[in-house]
DNA sequence: TAACTTGTTTAAAC
DNA sequence: TGTTTAAACAAGTT
């Protein structure tokens, strides 16, 4: 799934893909993925890419006509461009003709992410609708931060960790790495976290997106889930060998999702890379 | 065929 | 009232 490292990567391929050129025609193939009018489409026609940037797990993206098309990827979707050969059978929802370039596609198998055209006049307020918590990157955020805004809660740290209007961009695969690599039980409450839980919180969670970010060599994602490699520590390891201690990977549901985590790290207050 | 996958939203419970 | 939990939903795969 796209989470906030791959929503990254494919914000600054698209940026590479955009920048400079001016757009042929915007195409909604599929009605249902686009939220706006059809005709908000045509104001793209002619119109440049003025800036691509990310925010949670949304790439929004501003026209030179005053138009701006926020990306949400949800599990399947993705951004790629027409001429490079795709690892996965392709569903395209939305094609951007540019002149002189390849077009540049979104596709998404399961039909559940979304194209939003929004007026880049009102961007600000629709984003602040979302109701999006910060985000957690690229600004360093400290010990301090992540205590202040997940501290007080009763909540457990796994599901805390993916409510996105606490901190936004977070998702399954992200918030078991990042506890694991803390050192953290995943069941354990926000608010029974000391000081070292914190540090540590601070410390994994931008070593995931950056570790993440940099296995991202490739000009298309590819998900774990559709058949690509798995390159994560303990995600969908279930039953595998701790790449830290060695002991057997364990898995449960928590608020309805599958945590993996390690418990004998957990017991024996093993944290960090292994 | 039923179970499972996800982020987001809505409803219900605390 | 505010916080927390659970369930529903989208649509496709296994």
């Amino acid at each position: 799934m796209p989470e906030l490292p791959e929503v990254e990567h494919m914000t600054r391929l698209l940026s590479t893909w955009l920048g400079g050129a001016r757009v042929v025609a915007a195409t909604a193939e599929d009605p249902t993925v686009l939220d706006g009018p059809q005709s908000a489409l045509t104001g793209l026609t002619g119109a440049h890419l003025v800036r691509a940037s990310r925010r949670a797990k949304l790439t929004v993206a501003t026209f030179s006509d005053g138009t701006t098309l926020v990306v949400s990827y949800r599990m399947t979707g993705k951004l790629v461009r027409a001429d490079l050969p795709s690892p996965r059978r392709r569903r395209i929802r939305l094609r951007l003709a540019v002149a002189d370039r390849p077009e540049v596609w979104f596709d998404d198998t399961r039909r559940l992410g979304r194209v939003h055209v929004v007026r880049t006049s009102h961007l600000a307020e629709w984003l602040e609708e979302r109701d999006l918590g910060p985000d957690p990157w690229p600004q360093r955020r400290t010990a301090a931060w992540w205590r202040e805004h997940l501290g007080q809660s009763r909540r457990a740290i796994k599901p805390l960790l993916l409510d996105p209007s606490r901190v936004a961009g977070i998702g399954n695969i992200g918030a078991s790495e990042s506890l694991w690599r803390a050192g953290i039980d995943p069941r354990a409450r926000a608010c029974d976290l000391e000081a070292d839980d914190w540090s540590a919180l601070a410390a994994s969670v931008p070593a995931w997106i950056e570790r993440t970010l940099q296995n991202e060599t490739k000009p298309e994602i590819d998900f774990v889930t559709q058949g690509g490699e798995n390159p994560f520590w303990i995600y969908g390891r279930r039953g595998g060998s701790c790449p830290r201690c060695g002991q057997p990977l364990e898995a449960f549901k928590q608020g309805g999702r599958t945590t993996f985590w390690c418990s004998a790290c957990v017991t024996q207050g093993r944290r960090g890379e292994p």
